[in-house]
DNA sequence: ATGGTAGTAAAACTA
């Protein structure tokens, strides 16, 4: 079973990068971040043409999430238990396995406003998970977490160090969903190699080039998943197209 | 260097 996710940067801009993925690479789940459309404008046919039913929410212009799916699932769910979030988070389960998708607020700034909602966002994320799972069930987390969690994920920690993608409340934060259980795939099969990177800031001149990146996209499994996880990685090949996201899809194999 | 670009839109706002 092959998992992979993509921080789009709006859906409807990206199609000629997406659609062609899903042909080529035939991801059995494809979960998609800032699909910045609204629900009624979401290109759902070009999923279905091609053998993916599609579960998505959001909002004109901001956020929104999707997973396109040729697994059915047996249940889909928006949002944390009180109904919050629902364009940033996404629950489906499966016969065997439940599957998270995130977009977690970026943050702006570490006195916005809005890196409190990320940092409550993380605390409600955790409690979801505390009242809904237990770590010994078959459960995958994957998105855009905005956090890239050691100073090997960015390509200038010194200088990055205190970025609300890279501080002490967001470490903390994703070192409490792995001390709850979970475990960082790409980390999994990729340990201790520096210069993999998810995102690169369009505003960076010849950032891929130059590897000026970050790594804040992740899949995270609990343990019994992550020992059946075969690979995890970062694929670049949907930069090489006009036009491309400022991420990447990152990908985990699973033996299921 | 407090910039830069790309997306939503139709003037700023977000990442």
């Amino acid at each position: 079973m092959k998992i992979a996710t993509f921080n789009v940067n709006s859906i409807r801009s990206r199609l000629h990068i997406v659609l062609p993925y899903l042909e080529e690479e035939s991801p059995d789940i494809l979960c998609l971040q800032e699909t910045k459309v609204s629900d009624d404008l979401f290109p759902k046919e070009e999923f279905k043409k091609r053998g993916y039913e599609v579960y998505f929410k959001g909002e004109k212009g901001k956020s929104g999430i999707a997973v396109a799916t040729k697994i059915k699932p047996v249940e889909v769910d928006f949002g944390f238990s009180d109904k919050t979030e629902e364009d940033r988070v996404s629950i489906l389960k499966f016969d065997n396995f439940s599957l998270i998708n995130l977009y977690v607020p970026q943050g702006r700034k570490p006195d916005h406003p809005e890196f409190k909602h990320k940092l409550e966002f993380f605390e409600k994320l955790l409690n979801y998970l505390e009242k809904n799972f237990s770590p010994e069930d078959n459960l995958i987390i994957c998105g855009d977490l905005n956090v890239a969690p050691t100073e090997i994920d960015v390509h200038s920690p010194k200088k990055l160090k205190g970025h609300v993608c890279f501080r002490e409340e967001v470490w903390e934060a994703f070192q409490k969903l792995l001390d709850w259980g979970l475990v960082d795939l790409f980390r999994l099969h990729h340990p201790n190699e520096p210069g993999h990177y998810t995102f690169f800031d369009y505003r960076v001149k010849d950032a891929v080039k130059r590897g000026l990146g970050w790594r804040v996209d992740h899949i995270l499994a609990t343990k019994p998943l992550a020992q059946k996880c075969k690979d995890c990685f970062i694929d670049m090949k949907p930069r090489l197209k006009e036009k491309p996201s400022d991420h990447t899809p990152l990908v985990a194999i699973f033996s299921l």
